[in-house]
DNA sequence: TCGAATTGGTTGCATAACTAACGATATGCC
DNA sequence: GGCATATCGTTAGTTATGCAACCAATTCGA
């Protein structure tokens, strides 16, 4: 077995593990902080409709690139948090759309902050140069795989 | 709120949840299509130790980045597949060290081997420069903030 | 040397991920 | 109209993660 095949493993990580959790675990230690009591991801469902309200499940599954299960759980935590409701379309009654309540309004200004505040912590001694360049790489790597 | 954390947070989906969960999701698939029946998780905690065998847990945990808890449970399952076993140390009774089984060394050549190719699918088109640029900014977010 | 603090590991609880299988509604074709 | 097919969402089962609390063994300091 070749040596290089080890630095490849190494490589994986860096992708896959390494600042990937750090930066989901110090965003949900920032949350906390604030108390802010949601998960990373149920953060990054609120995202989707704070850009667009009234999303279907669908349209969450694709935007946050998670299976059909997955947002049915997140939908659930997030409306027994009274953050969403379920509102079933009036056309198409199989479909779902996800609204935000007044509670889910309110937690956008400080959670983006709090994620910005969290990026520059992460990302300090980064060019933004290197930053573009790095956000393309992972682009590429999404774009090959998916 | 302006609109550049938006942007902000597309940057944080990509740093977090995009590139990284695709790759993962990729190499469990191959392992699956060659009949491999290990998680990508549990074959990262196999990696350190075909490295160097007889690792503690705790040794465990720094190598593979997770916390205690959560290689308590990935040895449960290894050792519960015949990969590892347990074996408590005899100068700290309070450490095991984790052996790799033959079982688990055999399957070094096979999954590195599919780690590799799937690592090159999900390269391609990215030249080394930007792959060890993309590396160095990875590596630089984790240590903000670890 | 004895009691406090530290270290290695486990357990409990909540959340989230993937796969596979399943209902229910819509659509399309004959 | 009626049946096959596709689409949207849910449920079940297994695995993994984080946090907090815990036990047992070791170490350290007065």
């Amino acid at each position: 077995m070749p040596n290089n095949h080890f630095s490849r493993g190494e490589l994986y990580s860096f992708i896959t593990g390494l600042a990937s959790t750090a930066l989901a675990r110090r965003l949900q230690k920032n949350f906390k902080q604030e108390g802010v009591d949601i998960t990373v991801e149920q953060w990054s469902v609120l995202y989707h409709l704070w850009k667009e309200d009234g999303l279907s499940q669908q349209e969450l599954c694709n935007r946050s690139f998670r299976d059909k299960p997955s947002i049915t759980r997140l939908v659930d935590n997030l409306e027994r948090q009274r953050l969403v409701r379920r509102v079933s379309s009036r056309t198409d009654r199989r479909m779902n759309m996800i609204h935000l309540t007044e509670a889910g309004r309110e937690l956008q200004v400080l959670t983006i902050t709090l994620a910005d505040r969290t990026l520059n912590e992460a990302l300090e001694g980064v060019s933004p140069a290197d930053i573009e360049l790095c956000k393309g790489v992972l682009q590429q790597v999404y774009d090959n795989l998916k």
